[in-house]
DNA sequence: CCACCGTCTTGACAAGCATCAAGCAAGAAT
DNA sequence: ATTCTTGCTTGATGCTTGTCAAGACGGTGG
């Protein structure tokens, strides 16, 4: 359990091979995670550039965070290993989760429009990021259109995501919101080659509620009905989702209504 | 009320001007609208070449929409005048506004990531809109650096916002939300130069608890209430905040508890 | 002028979720 | 092992908001 390495230690089918260690530098072009974070169809001349462009990487312990709310912002963030958590919070105290972020993906967006980071990134268990400084990225897509197009469409996908979580929290009940929160993990999880049924929440119940607008005791409460129906198993933080459709007709309220 | 070539029809301190019609292409870098939409600090032969890429403008009757979900991603629109809601819509027919958008607002960024639109924009009043070519801001942006950064900007911005959109619908309570609500769309009026304190409602209570997540009621309600603790007056769709204060007290409630 | 329509308001009631509170479980520290 | 801490579960209760229903308002067209 709690392992740094793995993302998820429950039958990773095929499991994210950790960092060697002796080369500090991993090229982009190396990477296992090329497919989720750069750009598709780039010359050999053009991935050697873009593998310049990661300029280091960074570890980041369990529970620390990788830029907070107001600090300037320079890079994005590719992350290698590791799970995180981004979050807002509002002049009065509130907080919001704003989103949970894996292997693959890209952190930092926020930060572009006023040079300085509006959320705090904090890792849910320790991971390993590598450090993308903006400029080079802008001064490189000049040069690589595929690069442009690449930052473009990172950019569009969050937009399109959070208006996913929108109508999520907009419109939907507490069921439909976990039951829409636990495929969209799951989904993305497989993606990465791990199991489509079993996964590991590297989460609070809070911060879950916190993502899905629920208080903590209704996160819970809700993973318990889920269990009385046989929908899931559920043991602390380890998921087993026993009846995908289930959920998915409870996200989806009969398509053919 | 519901003239077409003004988005406010209350004390506009800086009126908009209408399109003088003789000219069916006004330049950005003569458009009043240039700070909003444009990017600043370019040089004159660099505004001569961004003038180019409004390829056209298009008028949009109130009801109808500039796209659609589904649609081919060919354009960003940026907003000359006129009021449009963005919309999506699940598959079982769920709906759920994600933003009003104004003069100098750009839309159809969530189109980006797969070259469709993922969402619906709908006129909620007559519109007049520039067409800009993603392909051509593509290509001008590795040329103009001021242009690249501006787009990122945008976007970025664009995902800042609905990262408090989510904190709304996560966090607050009716009279939260709804304060939130008037506040931003009095304060984007304002830096268009309406008045501080009175506006006219574009979208009907239904789309205002769409975005909001709440029920029409409740939008309704809401209103009464606020109009019973002297906050707002309220006279079908148009608005007078009375204590902006109040409002402000209720988003935030109290910075030093 | 009247009837009609979409929109908005208001009331009564119910459902869903939050709140408060108590206790449990698991891991960490002593 | 024991204690402490943090996270989780579950119950009782009440508030907030949704739902259903009736009616009002204002604009439109016959």
């Amino acid at each position: 359990m709690h392992t740094a390495s793995h993302s998820q230690d429950t039958h990773p089918v095929t499991p994210i091979v950790p960092i060697t260690g002796h080369s500090i530098r991993v090229a982009c072009s190396n990477c296992n995670l090329r497919e989720l974070c750069m750009p598709l169809g780039l010359s050999q001349d053009e991935l050697d550039r873009v593998d310049d462009l990661v300029a280091s990487r960074r570890r980041i312990k369990r529970g620390s965070s990788l830029f907070r709310n107001g600090d300037p912002f320079v890079n994005l963030y590719a992350i290698r290993t590791g799970f995180f958590k981004t979050c807002i919070t509002s002049e009065d105290g509130r907080d919001q989760v704003t989103g949970f972020q894996m292997a693959g993906e890209v952190m930092g967006l926020d930060g572009i429009v006023n040079d300085r980071h509006t959320c705090d990134a904090i890792a849910l268990e320790d991971a390993d990021v590598c450090l993308l400084p903006f400029e080079r990225i802008e001064e490189l897509s000049t040069e690589i259109m595929g690069l442009q197009r690449h930052v473009h469409k990172i950019m569009s996908r969050e937009i399109v995501r959070e208006h996913g979580v929108m109508l999520l929290l907009g419109s939907m009940r507490a069921e439909e919101r976990l039951a829409a929160f636990l495929l969209n993990l799951v989904q993305r999880l497989h993606a990465r080659g791990f199991s489509q049924s079993e996964l590991v929440l590297r989460m609070t119940r809070e911060e879950i509620g916190s993502y899905l607008g629920l208080k903590l005791e209704t996160v819970s409460r809700t993973f318990s009905k889920f269990v009385e129906e046989g929908i899931v198993e559920v043991k602390q933080r380890h998921v087993r989702i026993v009846n995908a459709d289930a959920l998915k007709q409870l996200v989806n309220p009969q398509v053919c209504n």
